[in-house]
DNA sequence: GACACTAATGTTACAGTGTAACATTATATC
DNA sequence: GATATAATGTTACACTGTAACATTAGTGTC
């Protein structure tokens, strides 16, 4: 975890991302807990230290938080997540397998679909953000359905 | 656009699907306008036609035909659009560039992508829906960006 | 047709996500 | 310290979606 919040500094320093007290704590919280977080749970958990924090506080930090590339917010189930740019050595594209029953996230690197999507770019001139978000059921909730 | 709603009505019979009236008119709807439309913009053209039709209403409809695979749900900016399965021979797989800005979506059935997909499902055992979302910027929205 | 049963729809109330507009407080710069 | 700028707090709002229950419409059985 430690590590986790070194790394993110070194990035910050890195791309000269000035963080105030607030948004490190919104990280902190985030990069503290195993899954995605809402926006309602991030703004629980920053209340416990700032009892004045409300969804203005929390949502204009997520928005300066994934400009500067440093968390994922995944459409799909309204979740911010961290960016794993920030503790893994993969680069630029990633995807997510987001389980449409359980939300839960597995954020993968596929270097086919990586080239596939650098192909569309080009043919189509859209410029691509992150991540791409694959929606679908996972083993568990796969296994939940046949019972 | 009348061809759109036949094969909406030969898909329906060829997949034993019974539309009511009111999930009729709904598909309509989304049929006739040209752009995605949020379910908001859904409920104030049925209310044209049905003033005791609200939210649920729609809900409830959209759930409907979602599951039966004539809509599609966009995560991204809560938009339902045609499916084009329904006009348009490609089979499974479809993605969507989504633009961050505008919310203007293309529909594309890239071989390659695909391909990568199947290879996902079987790697991670996840069961894929459709369609992938790929969000960015579209062509106009990067020229207004340089202005 | 009367009845029961089921599915669809209407109604009300609520929770969650997000933004706009403006007030207040911190922070930096001179 | 005065001033400008950025961040944060406050209030109010719009939109998306769901839960729970009431009502209506449709279907089959007798």
């Amino acid at each position: 975890m430690q590590l986790k919040i070194e790394k993110i500094t070194a990035y910050c320093a890195a791309n000269s991302i000035l963080l105030t007290n607030q948004q490190s704590l919104i990280i902190k919280i985030i990069t503290e807990m195993s899954s995605p977080l809402t926006a309602n749970e991030i703004l629980h958990e920053l209340q416990k230290i700032n009892p004045k924090a409300n969804r203005m506080t929390i949502h204009r930090a997520l928005e300066f938080l994934v400009k500067n590339g440093l968390i994922h917010k995944i459409a799909f189930n309204h979740t911010y997540k961290l960016c794993s740019h920030l503790y893994c050595k993969h680069d630029h594209h990633c995807q997510i397998l987001v389980c449409q029953e359980c939300g839960n996230q597995t954020e993968i690197h596929h270097a086919q679909i990586t080239e596939a999507l650098l192909e569309i770019s080009k043919t189509y001139n859209f410029k691509l953000a992150n991540p791409v978000e694959i929606t679908g059921l996972c083993t568990k909730c796969q296994m939940k359905g046949t019972l």
